[in-house]
RNA sequence: GGGCGAUUAGCUCAGUUGGGAGAGCAUCGCCCUUACAAGGCGAGGGUCACUGGUUCAAGCCCAGUAUCGCCCA
């Protein structure tokens, strides 16, 4: 028993998101309350791990949705005790970063090569401090409580070393290797790319029917292709060996046309015979399915393009020099001209382009650096198949096993400059040397030979793909990765299950020794209200930050369509925006917004984000605050008596809560945080506020539980609070402060408040029972209130009848209770003979409760209102009837099934007789 | 072409051992009741896409159809 020390500070009627927030933002952080240094005596220790964002990104819905996620698993964990890292950082991210620095440059007119290497890494570091910040400051506004002090970027020196030391291993094991290959080739960047990173959309384009002279005969062959230009880079016409139109030309060769080569007519079953003429021309330097062919029938790869895509001079031609797609339009004028063009029909086609630069992406042959992934994806599939590694949802596992299954080579080469370089070195005579260092390479080489390392630097997932032990300090044998590694838990969305998690997996069992993590929650994708993807170029995007500081429509709009190259897009933007938002957008406060994404992490794959949905949760919070601000008023100036005896209303709540709080640790244990936060929001609005509060007032006024009911209060809101935490920290936190300000209590801050747990001798089915019986005999008037337009300041009187044992032991026990929640003056009893008045009726159980119509009620409504229940009920007892009528179904069902219904079957007719027995007398009247 | 998913109230979505269809928002009444009008109380609203099958019993299991969507080729 401890008294108050001071005076409750009066809380506002009104919570204040935006003043809460930025006091605990810093609190947190100055108490290093976010360490994963606490709790490391626990048996436990929990982590995850960041997918790290681009350094010079900023944080987007998913990131907000995804980083909420993480962050009520992270703080859950931390609440149970156990040690808990949550390990942040940020990507280089290759491609992405270079670029922007590019742009800028090419603001003032010069390239990077006018720049020069050195100079231009330089300036992305520049940038990269600039800018490094924006995502980790609003990731601090959202309240993630990620361990800042370990803080980690791809290409620090550790994970730098990390990178040297895997490409080495792996190259020493014939895993990486060099070669000349066809790869998706970006002719803006320069660079290849890897599968990945090219996506193919359907777009309008052309089939173009060429006539292809037979050599030595008039005969033509007619190829339908989508990309005339690469017919320069023809090594022979396909047909199906089947395809009778064309048996007799295989074999034969073809003059082809603008060129003066010669190309052999071969059969390949790859050949679709449907497919325009079922004549398919082969490039295989140009086509990733004609190099295959190529490869089978030992045809030459006769590369036609430049690193920009323009017409080389390997082929003699009037074309070299002109970009492919202006020698696309002349060589077809040629054609023409020559009669050799036979259509051009109309053609959807899948167009290749960078997911960067959304150039068209050509195949192109060059020199790269390659992971042989087959050996690394087996081991890598079988974690997922013996369950060492869960998907959840379980379903992506079929995905994985898709891509494992017929994955190629990777790519990992890339001819940009801000990246990991590859660590290998040439000599004059092109002997690579694969080193940690120069020196090492020399050494490798031997005194006195030139070396020259690679130009080209890796693919930005290869150090991502390390990140779980990186981080940790692998090579080195850390405590931190010895504790941590495996992590726990990857959240993470299925856009990046390829790039980044497979990798992951394949590198962390072949390095760390263990699968990097043993569950991978793929996360659904937020789209906007419409279900569209959010894009800067449909200009539907929603900044998080937005949403929890709000923003007028003027500078929403600004927002949305600035940089538009196109005015028509713009209006259209803008347009929409003012009828989506046309009083721009509401400051919801973070606590909303993560309540928001919490409530929408089911399992689906896309996520309509719906601002109806973060106002109501806002509310949420409101409702929260002002529970709390009763509860401190109605404890203020007393002292809690923890032990005092409590009233059925109280042990009631106690029970329901520690159903709540089962439920809360199943849902987490499955990942589900919308039913997790569903079950939250219905216990504290519908039980703690509707019922609990408005039950604690009259019990409040009564001597005899007054006591009990402050500590039932004051126990359920601390355990709501901190059962609310993970999701909602900032309010609960203030909250929090303001309990501990009133009782005395001296608490550092409720993230160190254990997380609470089951009591098992709380659960009480009897009072759960009773108040039920409460409920329904409250309702019941309700109802009759309700639809009777009775204001609900009216106070009523009230007959029971019929009454058993229990209904008068809970009329005894409650009714100041009832008269106080259902609003009535009087309740009387009622023998079983006695002439009720005219009377509006509900039933509790058997028990009758009449409110007398005396003038306040119509009796033509209280009869249709009769007649209304009495039908609903009567559909009811037909269901049941038949199901108990059904032989089969009395015989076949289980006892306890059928048992049930039978019971159900009695309680509907027996309600029916009352309520047919009340209609009739109120009929005669 | 292969794989995956979706289809439940006007809208957005829950519904996990098969056993009386749910929530939030929206709508319609009544209420400014001393925690909360960002609120309270009450009400209306569904052939669970369609067809068939298994079962005593199907929103749920199986097969097929339709529409929409995603991924891979």
């Amino acid at each position: 028993m401890h008294s108050f020390i001071h005076l409750y500070t009066l809380m506002e009627k009104t919570y204040n998101p935006e003043q809460i927030e930025a006091k605990y933002r810093s609190l947190w952080e100055d108490k290093n309350l976010f360490s994963s240094d606490s709790n490391s005596t626990s048996e436990n220790a929990y982590c995850i791990m960041l997918p790290p964002p681009n350094v010079t990104g900023s944080l987007h819905m998913g990131h907000a949705f995804q980083h909420t996620i993480m962050d009520v698993l992270t703080r859950y964990h931390r609440g149970k005790g156990e040690q808990t890292l949550w390990q942040p950082g940020t990507d280089h991210a290759g491609i992405a970063t270079q670029m922007v620095v590019e742009r800028q440059l090419a603001a003032q007119d010069i390239t990077r090569h006018d720049v020069g290497r050195e100079k231009f890494i330089d300036k992305i570091w520049d940038w990269k401090e600039q800018s490094g910040g924006t995502i980790t400051s609003q990731m601090r506004r959202l309240g993630t409580s990620v361990d800042w002090e370990r803080e980690r970027f791809t290409m620090d020196d550790g994970l730098s070393d990390a990178v040297h030391k895997v490409f080495i291993q792996l190259y020493n094991e014939g895993l990486i290797y060099r070669g000349k290959r066809l790869v998706n080739w970006d002719p803006v960047l320069h660079t290849a790319v890897s599968d990945l990173e090219v996506i193919s959309t359907e777009e309008q384009g052309s089939l173009w029917h060429m006539r292809y002279p037979i050599t030595g005969t008039d005969e033509v062959m007619v190829v339908a292709t989508t990309r005339p230009e690469t017919m320069l880079g023809d090594s022979a016409v396909a047909v199906h060996p089947d395809d009778e139109r064309y048996t007799h030309l295989i074999g034969q060769t073809i003059d082809l046309p603008l060129t003066d080569r010669k190309i052999a007519i071969i059969a390949d079953d790859y050949v679709d015979m449907e497919f325009g003429t079922g004549c398919v021309k082969i490039t295989p330097a140009h086509d990733f399915n004609d190099y295959e062919m190529g490869q089978r029938h030992d045809l030459d790869i006769i590369n036609i393009l430049t690193d920009d895509a323009k017409i080389n001079d390997t082929v003699t031609s009037a074309y070299t020099g002109m970009d492919r797609f202006d020698a696309r339009k002349q060589m077809v004028k040629d054609l023409d001209e020559q009669g050799l063009l036979e259509k051009i029909e109309p053609h959807t086609l899948m167009v290749p382009r960078g997911d960067r630069t959304h150039s068209v992406i050509e195949p192109y042959m060059t020199d790269q650096w390659f992971v042989k992934v087959a050996p690394l994806a087996k081991p890598a599939i079988d974690a997922v198949k013996n369950g060492d590694i869960r998907f959840i949802p379980e379903n992506w596992n079929k995905t994985y096993y898709n891509w494992m299954d017929n994955i190629q080579d990777w790519c990992i080469s890339r001819q940009i400059w801000w990246g990991h370089r590859i660590p290998a070195w040439y000599d004059n005579d092109g002997n690579i040397f694969v080193a940690d260092s120069l020196e090492d390479a020399q050494a490798q080489a031997g005194e006195g030979v030139t070396l020259r390392q690679d130009d080209d630097v890796l693919d930005t997932w290869f150090s991502s793909a390390l990140w779980p032990f990186s981080t940790l300090g692998w090579p080195e044998q850390t405590p931190q990765l010895s504790r941590f590694y495996p992590t726990n838990v990857l959240v993470t969305g299925f856009d990046i299950i390829f790039f980044w998690v497979a990798r992951m997996i394949m590198f962390g069992l072949k390095f760390a020794g263990d699968v990097p993590f043993k569950d991978i929650y793929i996360t659904g994708l937020i789209k906007d209200g419409q279900g569209q993807k959010m894009s800067k170029s449909k200009g539907n995007v929603l900044d998080p930050i937005d949403l929890i500081d709000g923003i007028s429509l003027d500078d929403l709009l600004v927002k949305r369509t600035q940089g538009m190259m196109q005015p028509k897009m713009a209006a259209k933007i803008k347009k929409q925006t003012q009828g989506e938002f046309p009083d721009g957008i509401p400051s919801f406060g973070t606590d909303a917004l993560r309540f928001t994404f919490a409530a929408l992490a089911s399992f689906g794959r896309d996520i309509k984000f719906d601002l109806k949905r973060v106002e109501g949760y806002r509310n949420f919070c409101n409702k929260l605050w002002n529970a709390s601000r009763f509860v401190l008023m109605k404890l203020e100036g007393d002292s809690i008596d923890a032990k005092a005896t409590l009233s059925t209303s109280d042990e009631w709540i106690l029970s329901r809560l520690q159903a709540t709080k089962a439920n809360v640790e199943k849902h987490l244990e499955d990942y589900r945080l919308d039913l997790m936060s569903q079950e939250l929001y219905e216990f504290v609005w519908h039980d703690y506020c509707d019922w609990y509060l408005e039950l604690s007032k009259p019990l409040l006024a009564d001597d005899a539980t007054k006591a009990g009911t402050q500590a039932t209060l004051l126990k359920v809101l601390n355990e709501i609070l901190t059962l609310l935490h993970p999701i909602i920290p900032f309010i609960t936190e203030e909250i929090y402060e303001q309990c501990c300000t009133l009782t005395g209590k001296d608490s550092e801050s409720l993230m160190t408040q254990a997380y609470p747990k089951v009591e098992q001798n709380l659960i009480s089915p009897q009072a759960e029972e009773e108040v039920k019986w409460l409920q329904t005999f409250i309702l019941g008037i309700r109802q009759i209130r309700g639809e009777m337009n009775i204001p609900p300041s009216k106070p009523l009187p009230c007959f029971v009848q019929n009454t058993n044992d229990s209904d008068q032991r809970c009329l005894n026990t409650h009714s100041q209770v009832l008269n106080s929640l259902a609003k009535l003056e009087s309740i009387d009893q009622l023998n079983i003979n006695d002439e009720a008045p005219e009377s509006a009726t509900a039933l509790v159980g058997e028990m009758k409760v009449l409110i007398p119509l005396a003038g306040l009620i119509d009796k033509d409504q209280e009869a249709a209102r009769l007649n209304k229940e009495i039908e609903k009920l009567n559909k009811q007892r037909v269901q049941f009837a038949g199901k108990l009528n059904n032989e089969k179904f009395v015989s076949g069902a289980p006892e306890a099934v059928v048992n049930k219904e039978k019971e159900k079957l009695a309680s509907v007719e027996n309600a029916i007789a009352d309520l047919s027995t009340q209609l009739e007398k109120i009929a005669k009247l």
